[in-house]
DNA sequence: TCAACCTTATACAAACATTGGACAAACATG
DNA sequence: CATGTTTGTCCAATGTTTGTATAAGGTTGA
């Protein structure tokens, strides 16, 4: 727990403003010690810096606060705000109805903040789907044209989230051969959510052209998606071809993210949790002993702006 | 959300100017803050920036703002509208720049009929891209990156022209292995303009699931696109499913449609050609002789709508 | 006990917005 | 050419937003 002037160093966000900042948008409520000072905990702190970053990026301070509570909002151990039902989207999905599938997953994005939906109504929908086609109840066409339409309800969020113009700092993708993009969609959208600059890069991208984009984007990160087994040995390649690129963090998600090694992070299996990880990692100022990450920023200055 | 300032800074546009656009052709209403403050969202600055640069290709403000709130598809026969530059949104690519890329698009889509902006902007563009590639000045990350955009864009397009809930009559895809999706996307969108109920299956989709997917959808008509040589015999494979089907007219487009013979109907090369084509073959009543379409129609009542 | 730090409440100025009207340059049209 | 419309910009009076400063007083820990 920190005192407000540690705070205030840690976010560079002088006290009189965090002050300001609590009483005029109520953006933290932190909790006060016996004698009424207020107590900052590190998740705290990491509002702090998302609201910041909105903030650095052009947003009023009064929206960057909105936005980030309504974030917040869902994160709670509250009951869970109703989304709508997975078993209409999937009839609409075999009904081959694309418009109503599209219709669904909007009100589903909707009603609750990405993260949770990702989790309660995108992913389940999802697998419900394959094991309707497991099952012989649903043809690949079907599910090719399902899987598109919630790409794009998804692409529509990432566009909508994205700063009007930034340099991207973090990359998104899959290696080569690999297909599934949803999962590192969903990252991509929910990291630029948080305020970060993304560019999502897409599927089946090879090494070299891994290092190309990061090397032509001047990114501090990139976060490749291992949806199986067999794209460990790609993603091990995108990721010996990074680690040629000092300063560059370099994550792995998916269900196979196990199989790929340091310098490579793994970034669990938890969307939110592996945002805050690595928008932790971007903006500690690179410490030399973490573990793994990579020594020196190579652009100069503070990863914002 | 950002206020005006702001916005006129990420768009280029004074504020004086904004407000006056607003005021005077309604072509935006920004939510506006508690004290009464106009805050626009990405969203909103997309659209001032689409705006802005068809009036920097010559539209008239007014004209503009009726485009960009209304877009619709082919009007009269006005003398043909600029085009965005391609060269602007090949730098765009080239860069990486995602975004400036998607404006480039959307400008040129708001500028003209979509058959004009196919002919004249969009596929010049594809090209350029591929030489750019060849002659090693672009990575396939860019390259990937470059038809994503395009397609999403044209993706936005046929949800738009496409009615509110029909039963497809028509649908539109690429063989087993295909890839090259966007002249097919392309043909499906200028279908649904000129208010044909379209589907749009994706790439890559083997012929038993062709045949599953017009089965199940009572379709009227299938079109596949063909984009090289190396597609044909998939292509083949997929007429010869559908040819089972009574009824069903299959056109197939594309680069390699020669390939393919009948009962598969060439298209040609032309979009918008090859749309009247289909369209007048699905609302003449099946001549018994007229050369190389199925005979009888399955579902009684006329085709159309 | 004391210095350092924290609290609330109020205040304030600078920066920024708002509306409505006005006006000249550019453009079209008879 | 004369006339009318369109369009970008400017003005003035007024309200909002926001970071910071101040006063008066309480808490913390050596």
């Amino acid at each position: 727990m920190y005192t407000i002037k540690q705070a205030a160093q840690l976010t560079g966000i002088p006290a009189a403003t965090l002050r300001a900042w609590e009483r005029r948008y109520a953006v933290l409520r932190p909790p006060r010690s016996a004698g009424g000072y207020r107590l900052y905990d590190n998740a705290a702190i990491r509002e702090l810096e998302v609201m910041a970053a909105l903030v650095g990026l052009g947003h009023s301070p009064q929206q960057a606060a909105a936005e980030v509570g309504a974030r917040r909002a869902g994160e709670g151990p509250r009951p869970a705000p109703p989304l709508p039902s997975i078993d209409a989207a999937l009839e609409a999905a075999r009904a081959q109805d694309a418009r109503a599938l599209a219709r669904h997953a909007e009100v589903a994005v909707t009603a609750a903040p990405l993260p949770q939906v990702l989790d309660g109504w995108f992913f389940p929908l999802l697998t419900a789907i394959g094991d309707a086609w497991a099952a012989g109840e649903l043809s690949i066409a079907t599910e090719h044209a399902a899987s598109h339409v919630l790409m794009r309800v998804l692409a529509d969020r990432l566009d909508e989230a994205l700063p009007a113009s930034a340099q991207p700092a973090l990359l998104v993708g899959l290696p080569r051969g690999a297909r599934h993009e949803l999962g590192a969609l969903a990252f991509a959208v929910v990291a630029a959510q948080q305020g970060m600059p993304v560019a999502y890069l897409g599927a089946d991208l090879p090494a070299p052209e891994w290092a190309a984009a990061v090397a032509a984007t001047d990114a501090m990160a990139a976060v490749l998606a291992v949806p199986t087994r067999a794209d460990i040995r790609a993603a091990r390649d995108v990721v010996v071809a990074l680690a040629e690129i000092p300063g560059v963090v370099i994550g792995v998600g998916g269900s196979a993210q196990g199989g790929v090694r340091p310098p490579a992070i793994a970034l669990g299996h938890d969307i939110q949790a592996g945002v805050d990880t690595l928008s932790h990692l971007l903006r500690t100022p690179a410490h030399p002993g973490n573990g793994n990450a990579p020594a020196s920023a190579r652009s100069a200055g503070p990863p914002g702006r």
